[in-house]
DNA sequence: TTTATTGCTAGACGATAGTCTAATTGCCCA
DNA sequence: TGGGCAATTAGACTATCGTCTAGCAATAAA
């Protein structure tokens, strides 16, 4: 509408839609400041935990990149990415993360996110980043883009049946992992005890486990190199 | 007894007495051999798990070194590291590890080890690592002499009140983490299924949590790089 | 519309987990 | 030689977990 000069894409096509999902307020505004200083127009919406990440993305699927914190309440490991990846594969996903290191890179690569952003990157090396990731390209800090290795096979298998819960089942698997009781998890979801106890019976048949103890168990192969702290 | 020149110290002070843990038989052999060629009139016994490791070493206290894999039932991370050196702390510990990180490296040198040695290291490199470590002196690979780093406070803080537990219930606690059920439990260390809770119950105030769930995340924080394979 | 399927919900019931109390043993020390 | 004292053991009791069965709604296929 005001004076930008429009490129071959429509301008209201720069108006993308970002989720930014990220626990730590200094860095979410940051990134926020990035997107509205070259995305003046987008839209931004935001959240600090996993489960309430999911939530969001499904009331609006539009979304044109998901900015995602590694280590936030209800996932300090590659649990959230994975989820998110199946729950909205259409979805690109950039990883945000203090942890720099070659094996979680490749591994957040390998289990589908379309770029990796290093909180300790410059904004225009974000800004950057962003872009390149918008226009359909994967992006990883310079250093690393030859450095890159698969994911382990088991980390591949686990990362599949994960993938066949449902969206209600994750929410669960969220607070189990976390040393929640079920009547706990019931009231944070809404639920009864009961609806709660069904999903994670279901939940242990899909991982093939039977307590909730080796599900934790399970899903700490997930967990990232001890560094991590932010 | 036999044709050996003594030295300064006694003969006898050639017949050491080694403790291999390791449940990789392949290795457990060729550390044998290293020792055997080198301290021919020593005493060597194994173990193949963590459990095991802790009663042979109860029978014999007088052992002069223990050669400990990161990598075995009952303990796939630093955890039977603490539990060894808070147990029997005047027995030096030399970490045999397939994992060639600084980062594991230094936590382990930061939890007691005398030495680190690699899986990757030449006969020739054991045998000098395990006869400096047997002089009283402590072991890394020369490339990593000048780069290790110390431990993170959560992790002494949590390596400290592993301390405080029983001998009986470090062996519950090896069993309850790997996802056993309390009878399970039991049977394997001979005891009541009444028995094995109490020792949970124990535990579970000295941690500061209030079910297994817990703890196994717990002492998650104590894993290694998720490379570890052997 | 009917039929089948899938996901969400929840109650009933047996299994497992966790707490409390207490007896037994061995050990240090006055 | 007796106390303390810590570790180990276990029974009784309550809480939590996990399975089974089943109703209900939404969606897809016939």
């Amino acid at each position: 509408m005001s004076g930008i000069s429009s490129k071959r894409s429509a301008p209201a096509k720069n108006m993308y839609h970002f989720h930014i999902a990220d626990d730590h307020p200094l860095f979410r505004n940051a990134i926020l400041g990035v997107i509205k200083g070259h995305y003046p127009d987008s839209i931004v919406s935001q959240s600090m935990t996993l489960d309430s990440t999911i939530n969001d993305l499904v009331e609006k699927d539009e979304t044109d990149l998901l900015l995602l914190d590694l280590h936030m309440p209800g996932s300090t490991d590659l649990f959230g990415l994975i989820m998110v990846r199946e729950k909205f594969p259409s979805i690109p996903v950039a990883i945000i993360s203090a942890v720099e290191e070659v094996t979680t890179i490749s591994r957040a690569m390998g289990h589908g996110a379309s770029g990796y952003i290093p909180k300790s990157c410059s904004p225009q090396q974000i800004q950057q980043a962003i872009s390149s990731i918008l226009e359909g390209n994967r992006w990883v800090p310079e250093e690393f883009e030859n450095s890159l290795t698969p994911v382990a096979i088991e980390e591949k298998d686990l990362a599949a049946k994960i993938a066949t819960l449902t969206p209600q089942q994750y929410r669960v698997l969220c607070y189990l992992r976390e040393g929640w009781l079920n009547k706990q998890i019931g009231y944070e979801i809404g639920v009864t005890e009961a609806t709660v106890k069904a999903h994670i019976t279901a939940i242990f048949r899909k991982l093939g486990i039977s307590n909730r103890t080796q599900a934790v168990i399970m899903l700490g192969k997930l967990s990232l190199t001890p560094d991590e702290k932010t």
